[in-house]
DNA sequence: TTGTTGACCTCTT
DNA sequence: CAAGAGGCCAACA
């Protein structure tokens, strides 16, 4: 899939990508950044993720979380532990702040979308 | 237009 | 081994 930057907005993108996130998976900013073919500019992803709360349908940011496997992007959820809840009812485990078995949960675009 | 910020990632001390 | 600083790109004021 070629992906046009400048034809439609960069958060429009990785919406696209975090919606097609499978239930029980989750995938780290960077990953999502270089499947977009930022690379290193995975902060963008985080700041779409701001604007996924009037985004609809519904973005499943707490599917997002950092390269390691920690929620910390929880805090800007509606409560700090939403997103905990969220990944326990997708048969996440989370221990305190940081996910279980991240890399077996773990979901990368490139990989499966393809690059 | 320029400067600052940002839910990160990686290297260096 | 742990902590700190820098760098990446894009949007907002």
């Amino acid at each position: 899939m070629n992906y046009t930057p400048k034809t439609k907005d960069f958060f429009q993108n990785v919406f696209d990508v975090v919606r097609l996130i499978p239930k029980g998976r989750v995938t780290s900013y960077g990953a999502i950044a270089k499947y977009l073919g930022t690379g290193g500019s995975s902060r963008m992803v985080g700041w779409a993720m701001n604007a996924s709360h009037d985004v609809k349908p519904k973005v499943p940011a707490h599917r997002v979380v950092n390269r390691n496997g920690m929620l910390s992007g929880k805090a800007h959820f509606a409560t700090p532990t939403l997103m905990q809840e969220l990944l326990a009812k997708e048969k996440i485990k989370v221990n305190n702040e940081n996910i279980v078995d991240f890399e077996k949960h773990f979901w990368d675009p490139v990989k499966e979308l393809g690059l």
